[in-house]
DNA sequence: CTGACTTGCGCC
DNA sequence: AAAGGGCGCAAGTCAG
């Protein structure tokens, strides 16, 4: 943190499938073909600049195919988005007349078959007078050093992120279509359900009277329950288990084999994984929150049951790492809540609850802390507040407070600086007048529910957003000390391959393993520096070494 | 027929 | 009386 600021290279884009690459503010300036910019960027890259370009899903994935990484960037996609929505920023030093195009410019997304030079929205774009007003932004706010390792980290992500789509999560198709076969029988004909599918189908079709149920239909399962005699509502699996019923047991056995089918079956498996690979692409800042998105395969939400198939080549090993209870360690942090970090010094922090009396066990001070994050009220939850108010009232007294900003329809904001988005609506326009009469539609029962729903939302926002931010910190570290614990190509280094919100798999071979764990304990504690300083708050990492995904946790 | 919405469920 | 945040995805449903 204390080395001189990186030099700053902008790329642009020129007609005529030329790159424009200018040192930054006011240097000098190479005009190279496009299909050299890569050994350009290799050559440039041994003084460790920072490039600025568009969007790092515009130049990365090219370099990358092309052996070439980059150790820090600036995404002006990215950044913009932050800055445009930061309170910590005065707006009208971004402004300008393609500040609307920067707010809607959308990442590309790999297979899309490619833009006609220049026909690409970025084109019209001109990044050197947007990195300029970023750059002003920054200087002007009154917390450009917590915006600034944002913006950083964001940066970061965008590169992580190209990285791990480069690389791809190790898949084997053989194993998964293995668990597939033992769980569904055999791949079926086209349109044909796997026989044991059938066999359910069959059952369940007996059990309810109904020879021609689809049980994939809700309306249609719906009546035919309905229609047995079951009192529901809807046909959610939970609400099923509740019933006693000879259906219940086939149909959800149905419902659990059927939804892995349609969600991670073999179709999924033809058009995800080639190549021994899983690719998906991951969006970062694409939540409001600050959170990755991702497309593709469902990459968040690879269900525990195939993850048998994530397996590391032959020589090497999964690194997989997870923060035990991200978030209420963020909110001791961002609250500066000693009783609550207290607790955090435990691997356990809910048991460290416990363990300082602060709430009677385990499942009390969980269910009270997601009360508190995410705005339950109700039962236990609602019934634990005024015993954790008292016992952690800066941490319990942040998430309120953000919650009370939320429904006066102001703007909240995470630790280093995101703003949460503007609420819209005829609620919003009420709160912003103070109580003016309803003809604005609606009514006030409307209008208070959708007020506690924002400020469920905005409670939430600043938890969730500081906890992507820690994560963001983390990443970027991380990524870091991987490059240097190896040589050669990305894909011969140990590598990140996936990441989700707390939690990441690391490539690595076998010999590294141990050394990769370290550096992703580091990272942790870094990250933790990074965002609270001397604050003692503690980011206990689970750390597994393993030969399948399947096998950490 | 397509497209937008709903339902339900996977992940954190 | 109901009252839990953020996503992506696939199939069903329904309007145009």
């Amino acid at each position: 943190m204390t080395e001189r600021p990186a030099a700053r290279v902008l790329v642009v884009r020129r007609p005529g499938d030329v790159v424009e690459v200018r040192e930054l503010p006011d240097g000098a300036v190479q005009r190279v073909p496009a299909g050299e910019l890569p050994a350009v960027v290799r050559a440039r890259e041994h003084d460790r600049p920072r490039w600025v370009w568009d969007d790092t899903t515009r130049w990365y994935p090219q370099l990358l195919d092309a052996g070439v990484r980059v150790e820090r960037c600036v995404d002006l996609r990215l950044c913009g988005a932050v800055l445009r929505r930061s309170p910590f920023v005065d707006p009208s030093l971004l402004r300008g007349p393609d500040a609307a195009g920067w707010l809607g410019l959308e990442p590309v997304v790999p297979g899309e078959p490619a833009l006609f030079p220049l026909a690409d929205p970025a084109d019209a774009l001109d990044p050197a007078a947007e990195h300029a007003r970023q750059q002003a932004a920054l200087a002007a706010s009154p917390h450009r050093g917590r915006l600034g390792l944002l913006l950083a980290a964001e940066s970061s992500g965008a590169l992580v992120a190209a990285e791990m789509t480069h690389a791809g999560l190790p898949w084997r198709a053989d194993v998964h279509d293995r668990l597939l076969t033992e769980l569904l029988g055999p791949r079926p004909a086209p349109g044909q359900r796997p026989a044991v599918l059938e066999q359910l189908l069959a059952a369940i079709r007996t059990a309810l009277r109904a020879p021609d149920l689809n049980p994939d239909s809700p309306t249609g399962l719906l009546g035919a329950l309905q229609a047995a005699g079951l009192p529901v509502a809807d046909t959610r699996s939970w609400t099923l288990e509740q019933l006693d019923h000879p259906v219940i047991g086939p149909l959800l056995e149905y419902k659990k084999l059927s939804r892995l089918l349609q969600a991670n079956g073999w179709n999924w498996l033809e058009t995800w994984a080639r190549d021994g690979r899983f690719r998906s692409w991951f969006l970062p800042g694409g939540v409001v929150t600050g959170r990755w998105a991702s497309n593709g395969g469902g990459a968040l939400s690879v269900p525990l049951q195939v993850r048998p198939a994530a397996v590391a080549d032959a020589g090497w090993r999964f690194v997989v790492a997870d923060v035990a209870q991200l978030e209420p360690r963020v909110l001791a942090g961002m609250s500066g809540d000693t009783a609550m970090a207290e607790a955090a010094r435990a691997t356990d922090l809910y048991q460290g609850m416990v363990d300082s009396g602060a709430v009677p066990t385990r499942a009390e001070a969980k269910v009270g802390m997601l009360g508190a994050m995410y705005g339950g009220t109700r039962g236990e939850s609602g019934r634990m507040m005024p015993r954790l108010t008292r016992r952690y009232p800066r941490a319990i007294g942040l998430v309120e407070e953000a919650a009370r900003a939320g429904e006066r329809g102001e703007v909240v904001h995470t630790l280093l600086g995101r703003g949460s988005p503007v609420p819209t609506g005829a609620w919003a326009e009420r709160a912003a007048e103070l109580g003016e009469p309803p003809e604005l539609g609606g009514s006030r029962e409307d209008h208070d529910r959708h007020r506690r729903a924002w400020g469920r939302f905005t409670r939430n926002f600043v938890v969730q957003g500081t906890g992507a931010e820690w994560a963001l910190c983390w990443l970027a570290d991380l990524r870091n000390r991987l490059w240097r614990l190896g040589a050669g190509a990305l894909a011969d280094r140990p590598h990140l391959v996936f990441f989700l919100h707390d939690e990441v798999l690391v490539h690595t071979p076998a010999e590294l393993a141990d050394e990769v764990g370290e550096a992703v304990r580091a990272a942790a504690a870094e990250a933790g520096r990074l965002l609270f300083g001397g604050f003692p708050v503690d980011f206990p990492l689970d750390v597994a070494v393993v030969g399948s995904w399947a096998d950490a946790g």
